[in-house]
DNA sequence: CGACATATTGAGATCCATCAACCAATGTGG
DNA sequence: CCACATTGGTTGATGGATCTCAATATGTCG
């Protein structure tokens, strides 16, 4: 969990209370069933959830078949983000594995705020530079390990991944069969 | 060629002349031979290079084996990202190709203009987003392509880099080896 | 219970890596 | 200026990892 925002959460603490609380401000808490879609292909991302609780899993589709991208578990911060930078459509999907509990932040209310406050861009730096450190382990993975090192990172990294979510997302996830994982599990 | 710079120089043209001129001042220029290393492993990347002439590769190594993970050419700019925002050693090197002309600019002197010209934090941001979008699209075609199908997309979209490297650098590049890249050359 | 999603297992096909030999172009030192 | 080393690229044979397809559990929920 917390996959980005130690960091961010310090930097946060270090704002001035006035700007800390418009940042509490913003965001609106809602609840969302097993298989709700908080951002479909084709729609602008124009919102960023925050997880208080369940599990959220980002996809898209490529002829035909999902491709899983990334899961979202308490703490962490969903949102679409080459949509949410450019403000296009997205080619992904946002869907929601099991009841989930999210503080919904607008796109063009965190701009607004931007705007008042400049120093909040350093958050939204901040917040890209976590991702970027996480988008390049997660390239360095797929061009260095085989099915069953990415499976045993998983293990090891992310129990919770492994613990909590369908064999079959966690396979399109490490870009592998589900036939293959079930083998490396069945194999001690 | 141009990879990130486009957005980011429409936001340094809109910036005024003052703040452009001190941008300006900082980079200097720098020449470099076949096989020059512009940073190693275990080194903090504190330094940003803009081509103004040649080829670089961005490697790390892996077991003993070089794995190339970017190359420069003009006008892109060269830094180990992870070391570069977190000023910690890189586990990457940057290698001159051929003999390459470059404008270095200092980290340090980057974090002082940023105190002095706050608007200049979003040109980083500018240039990350752009970096995120990058490794998206190639985490997205790890994914999705095999072989054959990485080759055409290089062949397609930067065939600068097919006509300029030897392909060892290509295949470890795409994750593929050199003589199945051989192979897809040879059928048709 | 029946229906549907999820997971396992087996068999065959396929992609691609590896290893090895070889070739062509280039460069270097004597 | 030649002999030879070096670098970059090709080609062939083989084996292994993993995909695909299909059959069979196992589980869950109305």
């Amino acid at each position: 969990m917390n996959k980005y925002t130690n960091k961010l959460d310090h930097f946060i603490s270090q704002l001035n209370t006035d700007t800390q609380q418009d940042i509490m401000a913003l965001p609106k808490q809602m609840v969302y069933e097993k298989g709700d879609f908080l951002l479909k292909e084709g729609t602008i991302c124009k919102k960023s959830f925050v997880l208080e609780s369940g599990i959220i899993r980002k996809f898209y589709l490529n002829e035909g078949k999902e491709i899983t991208t990334e899961f979202y578990f308490k703490d962490d911060i969903a949102l679409s983000f080459k949509s949410y930078i450019s403000q296009e459509p997205s080619n992904e999907y946002l869907q929601v594995l099991e009841k989930t509990v999210v503080m919904v932040t607008d796109y063009d209310d965190v701009l607004k705020l931007q705007k008042t406050h400049p120093e909040l861009i350093e958050l939204e730096l901040l917040f890209m530079q976590q991702y970027v450190i996480w988008l390049d382990e997660r390239l360095f993975h797929f061009h260095t390990l085989d099915a069953k090192q990415k499976y045993q990172l998983l293990l090891n990294k992310t129990p919770h991944i492994i613990q909590n979510i369908p064999l079959n997302y966690i396979a399109s996830y490490l870009g592998v069969s589900p036939e293959t994982i079930s083998r490396i599990r069945a194999s001690k």
